[in-house]
DNA sequence: GTCTATATATAGATAGAC
DNA sequence: GTCTATCTATATATAGAC
């Protein structure tokens, strides 16, 4: 993996553990081994890495979309949910909702690149949600949008409540499979 | 009003505008006419501002619940909506939230503070869903802290996402429409 | 209770050698 | 492509006068 690669994962894990005006270029170097001047030859500014670190997450996106567009749509919502599956084990939040809590503090280039990113995979779940419907697996009334937000927002609220709560009580899981629920309700 | 409570609500904006670690005792300072060496005065560091923030959204939040005791289950719903109401229209986003994105970069005694005040507002929605439940006005399957947990993170996550997208889509409205409906829901 | 002045630390960023 | 060295800005925080 190309030192490039290294920053932007690291980076991604920083934002999504500490946020992205919390860590510092030298969290990055003294874990990496390298110097700090060395991740500017790279991005010239931490904005740069900004939109770096959300490009990436647009691929892997994109990546995720292909690999299951000949799957079933149940399969199609898990991999939508795989998005924070693992997020609470590690102690971190997803990336947009870390990066919209900051939105007022960040460069306009990330804030660009974020809306865009969370555009994506909004209108990713609201696809996903309308094939259930044609197909007579989901039952929801409520405009299919509407829907998908509401369900993304159970999403990106519920790894960062699941941090302040004991984690004995496994909330994410239970509301996910609750949402899954709901969907197949009639 | 005293210049401590003017430090404590402009920290509280400012939390919700931008983020703990985004703000500074100069923004605060600057705004209200003071020098940052008085706020020390008030709060020798920074993380008790933070509690201080946290303490103050606890005595509201009583103060909200107490002021609704005798009202119906709806009204108490409403209530608890009102936390998030004008958060968009501000460009903001919950205290919670934003703390909670912030989490691993806080101090611990932030951090503690911050988890009493999500459980406070946790346990309140249950309490409002569970006689929603008993006076046969909400109509859920669901364990009801889990639903509580599901429609709290859903305000918690839409609007960090309203931040996101146009904001000729309120989402938040809708999405807030929609759960209201779906508890009234047989 | 607020001020001036200052200490101390750390951030992002740049210049230029290698 | 990475380094050393340095610049500049800004942060939290403290000491002591008023």
């Amino acid at each position: 993996m190309s030192t490039r690669e290294s920053i932007i994962l690291l980076a991604e894990k920083l934002v999504k553990e500490k946020g992205f005006n919390a860590f510092s270029f030298h969290d990055i170097a003294a874990t990496i081994g390298i110097k700090t001047a060395s991740i500017h030859y790279h991005f010239p500014t931490k904005a740069d890495l900004g939109v770096a670190v959300l490009e990436q997450q647009k691929t892997r996106l994109y990546q995720m979309q292909e690999s299951v567009q000949d799957k079933g749509v149940l399969a199609k919502l898990e991999a939508f949910f795989s998005i924070y599956n693992n997020l609470p084990r590690e102690n971190m939040v997803c990336m947009v909702g870390s990066l919209a809590t900051d939105f007022n503090a960040i460069d306009p280039k990330v804030q660009e690149n974020l809306s865009e990113f969370a555009d994506l995979v909004l209108q990713w779940l609201t696809d996903i949600l309308q094939e259930g419907k044609r197909e007579n697996i989901f039952h929801f009334t409520t405009p299919t949008k509407v829907k998908a937000v509401q369900i993304a927002s159970s999403m990106v609220g519920v790894v960062q409540l699941q941090r302040l709560v004991n984690e004995d009580d496994n909330f994410f899981k239970k509301v996910k499979d609750n949402i899954i629920k709901e969907l197949k309700a009639k």
